[in-house]
DNA sequence: TTGAAAGCGCTAACAT
DNA sequence: ATGTTAGCGCTTTCAA
């Protein structure tokens, strides 16, 4: 008795139910639903009419199944808690959102089945184009969706040689530049050590290089002394800086490769008695929420996250929609100085 | 000449491909893909090959159209950038994955075009059920889901009255009787003040619930003066505490609502002159990422985020099952003391 | 401007 | 154990 009118299996409405009811033919509702072809204003209002009273919806299999189109893009991440996640997933949902395509979201722990493409969770059975990040799917993976003409666009990743996949990116270079430049300028650095980020990672790579750059662009010599794992990890940096300090490597700065890094590195150097910044510089890279909170707050770079995404997804519908993509996109990073470098920081915990 | 081979617009291998290559039917195919009805070990090597040689993957569309069911469940999330959105979305998409389901996510702000059911980018023409995160979806939406008979389940949310849609939460009373134990008990607090969380929001409710159980438990009076505004957020909640002491109110903790109103109280506190833990011990609750950073680091309260998200897919994968959901899910919380309650924490910076 | 009808690729009876 | 076949709900020529 408590489950009365529980057996509504009523089906779903279809688009018959509607031609029915508006008196038209399907042909004629799938016309106003799309707005593809000329149908008469009165028509309209009468499909839109019966659409309304029977809360009709299109079935997406259907839909897809008639059209070969998903109107879906797949975005395919490996680890899901990357402290930037959250920003770059909500520019991608909202850009995709915008332009009508739904988003199909995976995890892949990479390098696993690398072959076996046929049994992805995402690809050109249920999407119209994959948003790939770094590390999730092979080379080889790749190389057969390109193979096979599927939209791809990487994420945080340039294209491996041979395939040329559109991929979109920060200017991991020119912040870590302007960054090491603001040490030497501003601060007078002379000896800045640099803790380098995981092997084969493009940001660890470019981010090298601005700091060769600035080295070299101030005189600076390079010396390798002053190079360490990081890993942007925190314990890592920890352990190096803490390895420097008990050899007596000589260093008045530090960038961490990132902010993670720069944390184990300030760790470490309290640990050790020194101060940061008075002793010791620290410098990170991607302005995390935490940078903001440290004592000394971070100084260190921004990128534009949210608007990567955005752009990856801009980039993702142009092949959809067969027009010509950017091979590579580049968003600026800007310089966000707080404390740890040096510089006094006005109060901005409430910023 | 650059574009050699490019017009390759092959259309992708479909089960009639494979029955072809293998000698058999459509319908033995599917049987194979699917582990449905018996096939000989021969005839299912056969239509493996085939599958393997062609790199055939079934339609989704097609697929649900056949068999009305989309094996996908959608996330239905106001905002992507809250701090906890990550590990939830980490046990919500290793759940799906793990049973077999895809996910699709939007966001909605809510309140917008409230009872247009029918033009929501997720509902049953393209998902089994919702995952619905609080305020996300009306009252009249739900109803008309649960109507229907559309599977869904509330997350950080308990169910409209009337609707009886299972829900998952943490247990916030508990978790908020223990920490104000903790002051009581260990420091010795008698005016401990609160920030309430946002208007109508469950986690506030219960949360204040917490505190004033753990007050009567102690035979501690609730004085309305030491109740704010703290609307688990910063600002406000550094605002409503500089007036406190601007008005000379007296108290000797500040519950925060949350990390972020614990951070705003720590803020007014010491820009004041005073001391935490020393003068005032202040804490908080949700251990955000930040929480341990802090400086004294914070002690909070901690719910299994992660898991959460599971137990949602679960209890939702159940209902598309035809199974019965349990009501009400609720997750144990665990305190987390660090230094801001007065006790002395180890260094945990790098734990 | 509108309708009829042929698929889209798959599943699920029903046969065999 | 396997094949035949009728849809699933939509789009899209092609006619009218």
């Amino acid at each position: 008795m408590l489950r009365v009118r529980m057996n509504k299996i009523q089906k779903r409405a279809t688009i018959e139910d509607v031609a029915k009811l508006a008196g038209v033919s399907t042909a004629t509702v799938s016309r106003v639903v799309n707005q593809t072809g000329q149908v008469t204003e009165k028509t309209t209002q009468r499909v839109r009419a019966a659409i309304a009273e029977i809360n009709y919806l299109p079935s997406a299999g259907a839909k897809s199944l008639a059209s070969r189109k998903t109107n879906t893009i797949g975005l395919l991440s490996s680890d899901i808690s990357v402290p930037f996640f959250g920003p770059i997933l909500r520019g991608i949902e909202s850009e995709a959102t915008r332009v009508g395509y739904g988003l199909l979201i995976s995890c892949t722990q990479s390098s696993q089945n690398s072959s076996k493409v046929y049994d992805r969770y995402l690809g050109p059975h249920n999407t119209d184009g994959l948003l790939v990040f770094a590390g999730t799917l092979s080379d080889e993976e790749l190389g057969y969706l390109v193979n096979i003409g599927f939209p791809l666009v990487l994420l945080h990743q340039s294209s491996p040689a041979g395939l040329s996949i559109p991929s979109v990116t920060v200017e991991n270079k020119d912040g870590t530049y302007s960054l090491v430049n603001h040490l030497i300028e501003v601060h007078g650095c002379q000896r800045i050590a640099f803790l380098r980020g995981p092997e084969n990672h493009q940001d660890s790579y470019w981010r090298e290089l601005g700091y060769r750059e600035s080295l070299k662009a101030h005189s600076l010599p390079y010396d390798p002394h002053l190079i360490g794992v990081g890993a942007f990890n925190q314990l890592e940096a920890y352990q190096t800086v803490k390895d420097w300090l008990a050899n007596g490597l000589e260093f008045d700065a530090v960038f961490g490769g990132d902010d993670e890094g720069a944390i184990g590195a300030i760790t470490a150097l309290r640990e050790a008695g020194q101060r940061v910044p008075e002793d010791v510089a620290v410098v990170g890279f991607d302005d995390i929420h935490l940078a903001h909170y440290l004592i000394p707050a971070l100084t260190t770079v921004r990128a534009p996250i949210e608007q990567a995404g955005q752009q990856a997804v801009k980039q993702l519908v142009r092949q959809i929609e067969k027009e010509i993509p950017d091979p590579i996109t580049m968003l600026p990073t800007e310089l966000v100085i707080r404390s740890s470098c040096g510089c006094s920081s006005e109060q901005e915990v409430l910023a």
